[in-house]
DNA sequence: CACCTTTTGTACCGAGCGGTAGGATGGCCG
DNA sequence: CGGCCATCCTACCGCTCGGTACAAAAGGTG
């Protein structure tokens, strides 16, 4: 793919593709336009068609990058030992990673775009699978958890997981109208209560 | 306002704007085009424009109407004598609205609009200051409880709005791409448990 | 240094957007 | 029944959208 004859690129492709992130984050799918995103990227409008072919695509690549990226410390958070440990984790490096400075609020896999007009339907559906995917690698987690009998009784791995990605979700909403962090920890404490009821 | 003269209108003002709903709750504010909202609306453009003025002022009328009819049965949940029984009728309210067959899937409040392009930011604000209200009722009625020792010890009536709005975005967010009732109520299930916490 | 290949920049395309002008329409009132 | 006047409808406005044609530019290769 990389050829060595030819002008040379001037640009590195994931950086620009960093830089979409933050316009696509910000405004959603529909509400990037082509104009933001080439000026951010730094790149004009034919290279970007040249390199990602349209803008779909360049959306598609763009949040599995933030999906492999970002979001990974969220999922390395179910490495913790006990399914409680996990879940703190998870739920805590998400609401930091929601108001951090040096990045939009709010989660992309949540702002892209929840809804959009018909014929952009797949972008949403990107979306949803993305998160659908976090969510799948929750309750794999409190599965294990449970045949360790690292849960509750009577808690339903799949439902908790739900609930916690839930939760994450609505924290997204709440850290893109402005919530801090300390907002959104406090609420936070509140979810861990559920899982130490015996 | 209502004039007695001239030739009358074809149509009722909160009739189009439940149509209107129906349309920015699955397309968004921005994927929700003219001609789509027309359509729905069962009026033409000039219609539109001679009774609502914009786009925008058509969107703060149907949001209004929406937020003042389809979430006050949500309010109403806060009725309730304790704070856990308000709590629980919220979500489980709020959890079948989200997936009630006769309307599109999810919330008005979270679809309409999370990020819009610059100038459209209005938009958004509007959005969250609709969910910002019903969590400061929330809170209101929390406070109640505290004040009448209907609380968990220790347990704070901001931050525990502030999780249960949170959850129920969460869930708006899970019915727009698809959850059904019973998934949700599940996580309700949880998250009840930690109001149960002494 | 001339060639080949790929990227870059400018300038443009048709389509759809939100919004509007102006004449045809049709119930009320004198 | 004739004039009034707000509403309805067709057709259009300027603008921005996503996407592209084409030629100038810039390296590697003989």
């Amino acid at each position: 793919m990389t050829t060595t004859t030819g002008r040379p690129r001037t640009f590195d492709e994931e950086t620009v593709l960093d830089r979409a992130a933050v316009v696509f984050w910000r405004h959603g799918y529909e509400g990037a336009s082509l104009s933001a995103l080439t000026s951010a990227m730094g790149i004009n409008r034919p290279s970007l068609y040249a390199t990602f072919g349209s803008k779909r695509e360049l959306f598609r690549r763009t949040f599995a990058r933030y999906h492999d990226t970002k979001l990974a410390t969220a999922r390395a958070a179910l490495d913790r030992p006990t399914a409680y440990a996990a879940i703190e984790a998870f739920l805590r490096t998400s609401a930091d990673g929601l108001t951090a400075g040096d990045q939009p609020p709010g989660c992309l896999s949540v702002q892209g775009g929840l809804a959009c007009s018909p014929e952009n339907a797949p972008v949403s559906e990107i979306l949803a699978a993305g998160r659908a995917a976090t969510e799948s690698a929750l309750e794999q987690r409190l599965t294990r958890a449970a045949s360790e009998g690292d849960l509750p009784p009577g808690m339903d791995p799949r439902s908790l997981a739900r609930f916690v990605m839930a939760l994450s979700e609505g924290h997204a909403v709440h850290a893109a109208a402005g919530a801090t962090t300390e907002d959104l920890q406090a609420s936070v404490d509140v979810a861990l209560r559920a899982l130490l009821t015996r």
